[in-house]
DNA sequence: TATGACTGCCC
DNA sequence: ATTCTGC
DNA sequence: GCAGAATGGGCAGTCATA
């Protein structure tokens, strides 16, 4: 197939606004499209290369690319970041620049779906001296092969962002629609349905069954994605043969099953409210693993499904050990510990932990614990379906004895106030808070459904004090932001001692359309051409402003920062926020806004976290009491 | 050999 | 991670 | 309420270059 061809239903879909055309036209492109390119258009359309546990990545970021549009259209590398800056998009800009090409370049024959995945994975595997140069010229003649329209996509594909405005969810209710004839072939489904139908209507209407098939047949291929994560190859057997192409889909260890989110609700009454008697897990702030043993062999996932078994040969051998299961999938959440004064560390420290050089070194360094919170299969046995009480009863019986892996902490409650007793014993003990789950659901994967709930600190304004920051500068939005010519802000807290504002964070989320407008018109009449002599920051933004106006920001926790020069010393780094958003516009003098000494006191007041780490290195933090 | 820019991926 | 917005 | 797209700090690892 074309790529041109691709292309221009991605322009149809990106201009489209409303939800249900998108998913028309997408499922229209999708019926277009052959068997064999079929997962290579999936993937292009996700931004990407292959599911994510098979870790294809083009290795071409916004650099990388910036550099790339220049070797390809002959532009200098500023003209192009002073056009990105502008249209907030480096495929817009190269789009723009490739119709305006300074080499005017050999327009040489047609891109195939085929030709440009194969060169995307080709470029992915370069690697080692000399192959970033061997990147970008085979980005360029990519570009060069091409029209606009797919240059525009064709940049866009290894930056892993195509603002098409369709994710997975529209991509299953696209192959749904495709294939709703077919489901409905079955005599006996449509009779069901209908039956279901006659309940709701005297009459039942054809587009009704229609429908709810639909609707049906959504929920099997989610299913089925659910525990398989490959929607190219979902996309690809139901294109080959239909929809018994999906039977062969079971869960199975070694391949990842996509994880349940949690909802967030602000108060325990409301958790109980919303779930009655529920199970409250301790939410533990480190990296959330998926574990699959099979037979005598174990792969460890993190939350994107990425295969991350390499960082941890330690929690592989306890799954061997402790796991009583031939076979088994479970969850849980992964902390460095250490043993000596039997304190868990903050997560800034679990994730030192090597990936690929001295793995086995720094595991010794810094031993982990697992908490294990839920099962899938065991034994060959699915036990996604059960009740949450249920997983939770069999998931203790396969856990033997060792140190590394144990059950989370927990209680059973229908009562707030326990709930919230829970909640801040928890907090006090320096974790995260709590996440309540309903007793009688199933593992809903890759949802937010109510099923499970978090509280933290943060979301209880009373327990969370809140900081207010003077801006000292401001970044230009990209995608929709780029309308506004403001998409992030960069802040500072008052340092007294030497009268300046020294940057803490950056701030991108909180702010409605609404306020970054007012704050591009308010900033860019106090815009500076240089950093402002009161400001100390290595940070530069697009624009710097006078210190001028202050808001209200609040944060999950203090860190220390290896890029901000909020309370840097010499040999110390400084401060920053972890989780930053905006809450309002105070009216305040800069010099008002949060002091640097006041922010050293808040980070001290965090658990009994230390500024030094067992190790006295520059810049780790210690272990918190548990 | 050391450093810094960049990338991908954790939260 | 958090947050906002269109449907 | 769902889905999507903006945005945060900061870690290890890679590559180019001083």
């Amino acid at each position: 197939m074309e790529f041109s061809e691709i292309c221009e239903y991605f322009d149809r879909i990106e201009s489209m606004a409303s939800r249900l055309e998108m998913t028309q036209i997408l499922a229209q492109m999708l019926s277009k499209v052959p068997a064999q390119d079929m997962r290579h258009v999936i993937y292009l359309s996700q931004g990407a290369l292959g599911p994510r546990h098979h870790s294809i990545e083009a290795g071409l970021g916004e650099g990388l690319i910036v550099q790339g549009i220049g070797k390809a259209t002959g532009y200098q590398k500023e003209e192009i970041l002073k056009m990105y800056k502008e249209v907030g998009d480096l495929g817009t800009v190269c789009q723009r620049l490739a119709g305006r090409k300074k080499q005017r370049a050999l327009f040489s024959g047609k891109l195939t779906v085929e030709k440009v995945f194969s060169n995307f994975v080709k470029i992915s595997q370069l690697s080692g001296s000399g192959s970033q140069d061997s990147k970008l010229r085979m980005f360029a003649e990519l570009i060069n092969s091409s029209g606009g329209t797919e240059a525009k996509y064709i940049t866009r594909i290894p930056l892993g962002n195509m603002r098409l405005g369709i994710g997975d969810p529209t991509i299953m209710e696209a192959l749904a629609l495709n294939y709703t004839g077919e489901f409905l072939s079955d005599r006996k489904m449509r009779r069901k349905i209908a039956e279901e139908l006659k309940e709701k209507f005297d009459d039942v209407p054809e587009g009704e069954v229609a429908r709810k098939a639909r609707q049906r047949l959504r929920a099997i291929i989610e299913g089925k994605y659910n525990i398989f994560s490959d929607l190219g190859e979902i996309a690809r057997r139901l294109k080959e043969n239909g929809l018994k192409g999906l039977d062969e889909i079971s869960i199975q260890a070694g391949t990842p099953i996509r994880p349940t989110l949690a909802e967030r609700l602000p108060s325990s009454k409301e958790i109980i409210e919303k779930l009655g008697k529920c199970e409250v897990q301790a939410k533990y702030d480190g990296l959330r693993v998926q574990c699959h043993k099979e037979n005598g062999k174990v792969t460890i996932f993190s939350r994107q499904s990425e295969n991350i078994t390499p960082m941890f040969p330690d929690l592989v051998e306890a799954v061997k050990v402790q796991i009583k299961a031939q076979t088994a999938i479970f969850e849980g959440e992964a902390l460095a510990f250490n043993e000596e004064t039997e304190q868990y560390f903050p997560f800034q420290v679990t994730i030192t932990r090597k990936r690929k050089y001295d793995v086995a070194q720094k595991a010794i360094e810094l031993p982990l614990r697992l908490f294990a919170f839920d099962l899938m299969f065991a034994n060959g046995e699915n036990t996604m379906p059960l009740p949450f009480i249920e997983r939770g009863r069999r998931l203790a019986q396969i856990i033997g004895k060792g140190d590394t892996i144990r059950i989370a902490k927990s209680i059973v409650t229908d009562d707030a106030k326990e709930l919230e007793d829970f909640f801040l014993e928890s907090i006090e003990n320096g974790l995260e808070g709590i996440i309540a789950k309903d007793l009688n659901a199933p593992y809903i994967a890759g949802a937010r459904k109510f099923a499970w709930i978090k509280l933290k600190r943060s979301y209880k304004g009373e327990l969370n004090d809140s900081v207010d920051l003077t801006i000292i500068g401001y970044f230009r939005g990209r995608g929709k932001r780029a309308q506004f010519g403001l998409g992030g802000l960069l802040t500072a807290v008052y340092d007294e001692k030497s009268d300046t504002f020294r940057s803490v964070t950056k701030i991108g989320t909180g702010m409605s359309e609404q306020m970054l407008s007012e704050l591009e018109s308010k900033l860019s009449k106090i815009a500076k051409k240089q950093k402002p002599a009161r400001v100390e920051s290595d940070i530069i933004p697009d624009v710097w402003t006078e210190p001028k106006y202050v808001i209200e920001v609040v944060a999950d926790e203090i860190t220390r920062s290896p890029m901000h020069t909020a309370g840097a010393q010499k040999g110390s780094p400084g401060y920053a926020l972890r989780f930053p958003r905006m809450i309002k516009f105070r009216e305040k003098r800069a010099e008002e806004s949060t002091s640097v000494a006041e922010i050293i006191e808040m980070h001290k007041k965090q658990g009994t976290r230390q500024v030094e780490s067992p190790k006295d290195g520059p810049g780790a933090q210690g272990p918190q009491r548990i």
